[in-house]
DNA sequence: GTGAAAGCGCTAACAT
DNA sequence: ATGTTAGCGCTTTCAC
């Protein structure tokens, strides 16, 4: 492999050209310019990058932590991350944790040690004052969950109140006992999710039953398999699930059951995802805001890269209901 | 930051004996180890990765070449090969390239400059002469496409058996107006599929119809449109999918149009992923095998990687035929 | 066992 | 406009 050394030889020219010329440095005169270019034509010359990495003490890495990339979600919002990130000129590295601890620490190693500028992070199994300690150590970024730390900036989803609305509707169309699923209902998103399923009832002076709250639903699988269960003995007439693959799952084990959707149960899912668009009925569901909320995140995290220093920020975005026909 | 500069004259050592302690080296009296780990802590240090990269001319950083990461195919096999490049302690970068060659050059660019240390590509715009020409740059691998180089490492599955077998079973069962759908017919895999297509038909004396050949159907909606088009005016009774989701979404149209699947139309979709269990009926389907192929492929590049040198391969993976309802 | 010293490929401050 | 030089943080001979 060649070297700038071996080009500025060859040209007859100095190093501090030939890097004057992969640089694009006004400083160089036209002749000198066309010498040295040529010369690296004809040698096949590529600067080698992990130098400049070295030198420039940055590898335009970032890092970002995804808990499965099989979830439909995560899958989008690894995409849409991903993609702003290469936009702005980044090397996305993507890790997926299966929301394991000791994964997720290792990539914060790989983060201290400089080999990634920043890290953006979807899910996380370490808790609130263990990520504040964490951002000490560099750029840190939380997408999607939602942490209430001062230390870093968090762009994710009014949970709360998209909970709120989609069971607020299911109560004014007059159901009574509506299940609640979450993937995972220990992450802060699930925690406030559960808040505004909460609040909707007792805002409408309702009671609600906690062996109606499920946890570890995450699949199309999970959903059909808690369907066939609930239906046995259940009289259930709502469920909120976490989202548009459980709720696909559950209306089949619903149909199975000879439940007719929307009049005996109701069906809410979450993300608008393509799938609630082809179950019959198709799938009343939550809008996420995944694309707004990776643009603004990535330029905030440019904004920080670049080393301008502004307070840390903590943006919402509201869902939407969207009424498809489950529901 | 602290370097071994500070932690050697803190614990009184060379920085010589601060590497040696860092990488374990067994020449270091146990004395002098305590007291550097002691200050090592005193300090917070980690050790700067980037310039270990300069150092041994290597990042560990493994680029991953997909088209789209919304595609849940792609999403699945992103997540099973960045899984796997984890599990051997490389870094796996994605890179989303939308099938567009520009993005596609640049991510060889990065590689060529050494920021990765191989490149794993499951979808190209580039065809097989240019290829066979980037090989030359440094470690890449083949995965998911039929591509017949013998300059590179091809990991893929026998597509074309897979679309043979499917067409043979829908001949079997009667069908003869059997449509053929591609996301992307370009592609070798593509082309590999609808020489079996085309296979099944011959060896069963029967001709196929070029207009029930459709590209460029990839998602739940491009099949729902399709399904809606076609039977407004033709009466195909069989459909080889390209997907699952192409196959969902070409099934609700045919309920919207008051077909009976499988009594009047067949469909068999690809993948086997888990919406094919939630429509009504599920959706016939063929197996991929991507967990198998990950595994392969980066053990494989594994050995390349540490300069095991070996004649590149070429494997196949088979498919199989999952009846399911459809078809 | 330990330290001194060279050097990986590049950029940038400084001198000219 | 161009060259000289120092140095980024670390590992690895080599000498002792």
């Amino acid at each position: 492999m060649y070297t700038i050394r071996d080009v500025a030889k060859l040209s007859g020219v100095s190093r501090s050209t030939v890097s004057r010329v992969l640089n694009n440095h006004p400083y160089v005169s036209d002749e000198k310019r066309k010498r040295v270019e040529e010369v690296m034509k004809q040698l096949h010359f590529t600067p080698n990058q992990i130098s400049n990495h070295f030198r420039l003490k940055r590898t335009g890495s970032i890092g970002i932590i995804i808990p499965y990339l099989s979830h439909p979600y995560f899958a989008e919002l690894a995409g849409v991350l991903s993609e702003e990130s290469h936009n702005y000129g980044y090397k996305p590295v993507l890790f997926q944790t299966f929301g394991d601890r000791h994964q997720e620490i290792d990539v914060f190693e790989k983060w201290k040690r400089k080999e990634l500028d920043a890290l953006i992070i979807t899910s996380s199994s370490l808790n609130q004052v263990e990520l504040d300690e964490m951002s000490m150590n560099g750029i840190l970024v939380i997408c999607n969950e939602a942490y209430k730390s001062s230390k870093v900036d968090v762009f994710c989803l009014n949970e709360k109140h998209a909970a709120y609305k989609s069971v607020v509707y299911l109560i004014k169309k007059g159901r009574r006992k509506i299940a609640f699923c979450s993937d995972y209902l220990a992450s802060p998103s699930q925690q406030e999710r559960l808040l505004g399923y909460k609040l909707a009832h007792q805002e409408h002076k309702l009671t609600w039953d906690e062996h109606l709250i499920f946890d570890k639903i995450a699949s199309i699988h999970d959903g059909y398999m808690l369907g066939k269960k609930l239906h046995q003995t259940n009289d259930i007439d709502a469920i909120f699930a976490g989202s548009d693959f459980v709720a696909a799952g559950y209306l089949k084990a619903a149909h199975e059951c000879g439940l007719s959707v929307p009049n005996e149960l109701s069906i809410i899912g979450f993300d608008n995802h393509s799938i609630s668009d082809v179950t019959s009925p198709a799938i009343t569901t939550m809008t996420n805001q995944v694309q707004e909320m990776a643009k603004d995140l990535v330029h905030a995290l440019e904004l920080r890269l670049s080393g301008q220093s502004k307070p840390f920020e903590r943006k919402h975005y509201e869902s939407k209901l969207l009424i498809k026909g489950s529901a």
